[in-house]
DNA sequence: AACACACTTGCTTGTTGACAACAAGTATTT
DNA sequence: AAATACTTGTTGTCAACAAGCAAGTGTGTT
């Protein structure tokens, strides 16, 4: 690989399929994205995404087979960044710690990353219709969540810092649900929600019904 | 009026405009309503809608105007029903105790009418779409709960049974996100909750959240 | 090493069928 | 006969597919 005396050539111009591909793939789900903010699923054709990110109508059709295939690769992209910014964000932590971390990293991201998340979002409640093909995305990504909130918890009560006569998939179904329904409250209105409020308000009372009475003990 | 001479004839026949519009609009909104449960949003269309309530492919383009009045008018039919449940549920009732009263009536609505529930909510999330008809409708359903949460949490401030410390606004949007959290995760796999258990833990919480520590001061 | 040829992969343009929306008609009630 | 409920004809848009063109890659020959 001699690419180093010819990088600064033209950098938009790759000379392999491999990174002809990934830069027309990128710019492909970045159109995406930003169409769907502009004018929602039903609103951006698959014409409109090819077309929006210099290349042909035909190209976004041919790449992902269907409007559903795009949509999945622009969700599980996103969801991917949210993965790395959340293990990141919780480490090795566990229970109630743990939680909090991730609520304050959730709420992070929402701030940080809105597009992404807006985008996220609006993809996942498509899949709440029957036989969407975002479904079985959404409903594993959310298991996913549920499944590491019933971990944290079960590890704290291991941990004895949280209370045993918890039911841990009813917490971890609330905590997911909490962290769903802002976001679709927020979604709904913007400027409505103080989230600082709700983040420390949420994360108290996590504490008081997860913590262990005595933890002195 | 002397409908009734005769109105054992065919009671699938009305006699003015008034009765044919009222039974056609019933057929195509309970035909759009199980077409949604079947085929999603997306999957549905006008003509079949109008075929399967027994009338021409061009009648509900017609009746409605687009495919966004149609659901517009599916979802606040369905929202009627929701309120007057709600209302009988909750009555004069204020603060903790009404939003408790609430709380089971949303859950038992849940369990007694799971297909209202489901396209209400498919409908709503289909809102979360920016330039989306129904995000108006889904907008304002959710604020109304929240001022009704809101409201009731004022008032049990005010009547001393809540602790005045207590953010009326944070919490309302708390209570509004368990719904509405909880519901969409119902959507995305209705096996795997065990919403008694759910139920009690958040009644629980919310009286510990929101009640005066020393009631009897 | 340099060239040429066959092959693979990326991308574009042509076409079809489905559907929402509208317009112009027919049937039913008043 | 006038108004209102409903139906049928038509158009433009879009997803999906098919067939072709263009750019890159591997292999054998010299």
């Amino acid at each position: 690989m001699q690419s180093d005396s010819k990088s600064s050539e033209r950098l938009s111009t790759p000379r392999t399929q491999a990174e002809r591909t990934a830069l027309s793939d990128s710019a492909m789900l970045a159109a995406a994205q930003t169409l769907i903010l502009e004018r929602g699923i039903e609103g951006t054709t698959l014409a409109a995404i090819g077309e929006r990110a210099g290349y042909s109508r035909g190209l976004a059709t041919y790449r992902y087979g269907s409007k559903a295939g795009l949509f999945r690769e622009v969700s599980t992209n996103i969801h991917r960044r949210w993965v790395s910014y959340l293990s990141e964000a919780v480490g090795e932590e566990t229970g109630v710690d743990a939680m909090c971390l991730a609520v304050d990293a959730y709420y992070r991201f929402v701030s940080d990353a809105p597009e992404d998340i807006r985008v996220l979002h609006i993809l996942y409640y498509a899949g709440s219709e029957p036989s969407s093909e975002l479904r079985d995305i959404a409903r594993t990504a959310f298991q996913r969540q549920i499944a590491d909130a019933e971990r944290w918890i079960t590890e704290g009560v291991n941990a004895g810092t949280i209370d045993s006569s918890v039911s841990a998939t009813a917490e971890a179904a609330e905590y997911v649900a909490h962290l769903a329904g802002m976001t679709y409250l927020w979604l709904l209105n913007p400027v409505s929600l103080r989230f600082d409020e709700i983040k420390d308000s949420f994360k108290r009372s996590l504490r008081t019904r997860l913590l262990n009475a005595a933890p002195a003990t």
